[in-house]
DNA sequence: AAATATTTTTAGGCCAGCCTAATTTCGATG
DNA sequence: CATCGAAATTAGGCTGGCCTAAAAATATTT
């Protein structure tokens, strides 16, 4: 089985392929700031387990299977960062968080958050219980005293 | 410095010394669901760093640093779970991710989802769009279209 | 008090992921 | 086409956190 670090790596790759079709050792090592040599190891790990197709030192493609993961990989890391910046945590650090965060959570977890992303967008207009809450954030008041 | 799984050793102490007043190795072990072998070297690691008191073959103690950074990460996972729970996830799925989320999150985020959990809290009445996401999560329809 | 059971520690290993340094290959350029 | 620089790989090492097995200390039972 993989471990948790391969799902990066193969979101990384997706991510990088984008346009050209393929990306190179340099490219993905840079993109999450590790050497080269600890992505060779990984690349072959990854195409041992079919999810890269590679030949040393040629292009890096994902296989079916690696794009698959890829794609789950990066929509629960998308579904992440919505979620936490709906409620107010600033992009840079809600994409930090994401992205060390998405690998970890249950299923279930992740269903919920989705759905909770989908309720907001889903939203005729922008929740008042969302202005609310930023109030609150503010003011440490909630505006419902009364309600 | 400490690595992340520190935390958990030092909350598992803070937890276990309740009442009692101290706690062992086993007992740590088994809340930890790791082998005594495993805790006593933390232990040691804990203990030279001066988080814990304790002398070899003798009972656990925290020192005041180690009961603060317990404390903190007490009070960091209760809000996890809380906040997940809240969204509907099932408490022993909550209670699973609070715990391997819990060292990872930026404060930032953290506070944000404090400030979340309080605003759900401090709600007069238990809120009405809490009840409308939950029969978002059943039915898919937002009951709101016509707002 | 001696024998036995339990707890704790030590020693030695394993694995994932990272690193550096040395090497090999590729490809561009004179 | 020979050379030289950049990119990739290999080899060897490190750390954190876990493990098992064996040894040592302590506690309990007889």
């Amino acid at each position: 089985m993989l471990g948790r670090r391969a799902e990066d790596y193969l979101e990384a790759i997706y991510e990088l392929c984008r346009g050209k079709g393929y990306t190179r050792v340099k490219e993905i090592a840079d993109h999450l700031k590790v050497k080269p040599a600890t992505v060779s190891e990984m690349l072959s790990k990854l195409s041992r387990e079919g999810y890269v197709l590679y030949r040393k030192r040629l292009f890096v493609t994902l296989t079916e299977k690696g794009v698959e993961v890829a794609r789950e990989v990066r929509e629960r890391r998308e579904t992440l960062i919505k979620f936490l910046t709906a409620l107010g945590v600033p992009k840079e650090i809600a994409e930090r968080d994401a992205c060390t965060i998405e690998h970890v959570l249950h299923e279930v977890t992740v269903e919920k958050l989705k759905m909770f992303v989908k309720f907001i967008e889903n939203s005729p207009i922008y929740p008042k219980w969302l202005e609310h809450f930023e109030e609150f954030c503010k003011t440490g008041k909630h505006p419902c005293r009364f309600f």
